[in-house]
RNA sequence: GGAGGGGUGUCUGAGUGGUUUAAAGAACCGGUCUUGAAAACCGGCGUGCCGCAAGGUACCGGGGGUUCGAAUCCCUCCCCCUCCGCCA
């Protein structure tokens, strides 16, 4: 959510911003008409509030002395009469507000290219080079079947298509990676780690931004009003909703959590093999900073996410997102992508971003700034990475000519020795 | 799931309808004193909203209600504790 001062009193920045993203300023302009509204019914309203205050006293120091209360009685209850009318049209100004507030996307960071869509994404840097093979490189689902590391036809019978089965190898693999990406994020780059519920409810999916907008895209168990997350950013940066932080910032956290999305629109393109499923595993990482330094934590956000590749040996390059290819609430993003030599494509594997206070708003989280003034807080995530597509990119990148897919030495220790995966007999 | 007891500021904790603008203590911050520290004393010490400011207003787990007036009474939901039931 933005600041409505913000909208009040620099309403063109927020207006040429929000037309870099494509988004109507019709919005910021309702937005800016229902404050107007709402301030002047409140400074109405608190001046009865002070008066009733007032009278409401001397009945009670009338009572004490014994004398008749009912003239200043009958006042009062008309104030009364009129506060409540006055609140009632507040509580409805403030929600068509907070209504036209939450359809507001965040202001994109002024440094980053405009477009309207992905053709305008600017790559940063690549790392690693296309590997070149002497032979027709398979694709991760051929390799996947080759090599026994799962089982997509029983994860449909079980559960329905989008749910995959990971099985021997393929599932050590994804436990491997999962440590992998934990003990580096926490022993070399300082986060803590979290193993939050998977579960969480409507304040949290609220918190992040989740609800309203993507109700739809998500897994709900009304008996209870709970949801499956799409993300560990929900639970993880929920942990600080509601706070005042006394901590010293900036606090890094990483969770490993599976990630569940209906993806309602995803029928069609991509559905094939595990790129794009509605059960994933994801290492997230999320950091709440000191506004000051929430775009050169963003670099290190994002060279904490590359080196999980570079350890792998994977062969990458980096996107800045243009002012009409980022998410709802991001200012700036970086896309890392993986190349997929079996299908001759980029996979996105990690989106970082920095969200500058536009979640911390909603999400009620603040520090103590030098002068003991509590200010919101800016928080950033970026995935450090998202799983099945490492797990492809690994197959199609690392496949030999024998059929073997060669394990990144890294991983050996966590593959306990094991050194190539090797197809079924 | 059932029965009972609770939820007040950073913490402890008073407050069961009317100067409560929430007592008191602790912690914390600043000052005095001191060679320095401790102690003592003085002052400060929540968050949001409106306002240039002075100030006003709202908030005692959330929501709703009763009343001229609610931390206080009623309803409802959430959470915590104790016991019972169920259970990986």
């Amino acid at each position: 959510m933005l600041d409505i001062k913000r909208i009040r009193e620099n309403f063109d920045e927020v207006a040429e911003g929000l037309s870099r993203r494509g988004a109507e300023i019709a919005l910021a302009e309702t937005a800016r008409d229902l404050d107007v509204k709402r301030r002047a019914i409140v400074v109405q309203a608190d001046e009865l509030k002070t008066q009733r205050n007032a009278r409401s006293k001397e009945i009670g120091a009338l009572k004490k002395a014994g004398q008749n209360t009912d003239a200043v009685q009958a006042d009062v209850r008309l104030i009364g009469e009129q506060i409540a009318a006055l609140d009632e049209e507040l509580r409805q100004t403030e929600e068509a507000l907070e209504t036209s507030m939450l359809r507001i996307p965040n202001v994109p960071c002024k440094t980053i290219p405009t477009g309207p869509d992905a053709t305008a994404n600017r790559v940063v840097r690549s790392w690693g080079s296309t590997p070149s093979f002497t032979f027709k490189p398979l694709d991760h689902i051929a390799l996947g079947e080759k090599l026994g590391l799962f089982d997509l036809p029983r994860g449909v019978k079980i559960t329905g298509s989008g749910f995959p089965l990971m099985k021997g190898a393929g599932s050590k693999l994804q436990r491997a990676l999962v440590q992998y990406m934990l003990d580096m994020h926490t022993e070399k780059h300082g986060y803590t780690e979290l193993l939050p519920p998977f579960v969480v409810n409507s304040a949290s999916m609220r918190g992040t931004g989740q609800l309203p907008k993507m109700a739809e895209d998500m897994y709900h168990c009304e008996i209870d009003d709970l949801w499956l997350i799409p993300t560990a950013e929900v639970p993880v940066t929920n942990y600080h909703r509601d706070e005042i932080l006394e901590s010293k910032l900036p606090i890094y956290l990483t969770a490993y959590t599976p990630c569940f999305r209906r993806e309602a629109g995803s029928a069609g393109k991509d559905t094939r093999g595990i790129l794009r499923v509605h059960q994933f595993d994801k290492v997230e990482m999320v950091k709440f900073v000191e506004p000051e330094t929430s775009y050169d934590e963003l670099e290190s956000l994002v060279v904490n996410a590359e080196a999980v590749l570079q350890g792998l040996g994977l062969h990458y390059r980096i996107l800045e997102l243009c002012s009409g290819d980022i998410s709802f609430s991001a200012a700036k993003c970086y896309d890392i992508e993986l190349w997929a030599p079996g299908q001759q494509g980029w996979l996105e594997v990690s989106s970082c971003s920095n969200f500058e206070d536009f979640q911390a708003r909603r999400l009620n989280c603040k520090y103590r700034d030098a002068t003991g003034k509590a200010r919101l807080v800016h928080t950033l995530n970026g995935s450090g990475v998202a799983l099945p597509r490492l797990v492809i990119a690994i197959l199609e990148q690392l496949q030999q000519e024998d059929g073997s897919v060669l394990l990144p030495e890294v991983l050996r220790s966590y593959m306990r020795g094991m050194e190539k995966l090797m197809p079924m007999a």
